[in-house]
DNA sequence: TGCGATGTGCTATTTTTCTAGCACATCTGC
DNA sequence: GCAGATGTGCTAGAAAAATAGCACATCGCA
């Protein structure tokens, strides 16, 4: 019945491995089954990524023996369109909402001296524009 | 072979549909299946609305004779811990990496108002703390 | 040098996801 | 009062994802 040439969204264990991938910039097959919080087999995280492979989303060097994976999608890129699908999706596009989320919260415990940063941060953006 | 009681994690579609049913906060199948860029078939998405609520992910509300689905997270606890994986999968847990980013690119292109109120905000916070 | 640890190649099987169809109920306007 | 639009209940089948196992290669070292 021919569908989809390319869903191109990712699987839930498939997003898991990518998501371990991103925290670690690269990383080999063991070091992945590491941060699986639900260790599955390494049977199963190498076939995993062999699967993430062939649909492009990750690339392997061969480091001595051992292969380690890549994202093909460099970090600073898909941490943009991760960020941009967050603020649509629970901030209603407003990255205004999302600071002020960030600071309400204790997401990540904002510290005073990251504030005094982020004040400069603002300040020095606001006078360049 | 008895596996995993709870996955918890979505599924590609899944994910896709509770997306949506955040973004318009809730959702009868007919609006949630106007939003999914690839439409699938009405069958499809009722289908998978049933398979979310047996997994307790929505609940639904009859109004009059048609189903309105809604997330059992709330937003603002959904909003918060897709906020927090996200700044640790892709801002090595730093809420000010995030920030940063949202200003360096034009995301979502903080306006000039944004970044006043933002700054407010900030000093505010500062001052609070 | 030969054994255990670690690694890959390939394959098989189970589970889940994803999809759609048929039957029947309710509403709406003509 | 009835035809068409819209809606749900239930069922079924194809496709993809997830898991694991076996065979074989390489390394490190007692």
């Amino acid at each position: 019945m021919m569908k989809k040439p390319k869903p191109n969204a990712l699987a839930r264990r498939e997003r898991q491995i990518m998501d371990v991938l991103y925290k670690l910039e690269r990383a080999t097959v063991a070091e992945v089954l590491r941060k699986l919080a639900d260790q599955p087999s390494y049977s199963t995280v190498r076939a995993q990524l062999r699967i993430l492979e062939e649909k492009g989303h990750v690339r392997h060097e061969e480091h001595g023996l051992r292969y380690v994976y890549v994202p093909t999608v460099p970090l600073d890129i898909a941490r943009r369109s991760a960020l941009r699908h967050l603020v649509e999706t629970f901030f209603e596009g407003s990255a205004e909402n999302l600071v002020a989320t960030l600071l309400g919260g204790k997401i990540s415990r904002i510290s005073r001296e990251e504030l005094d940063r982020l004040a400069r941060l603002f300040a020095k953006d606001r006078k360049e524009s």
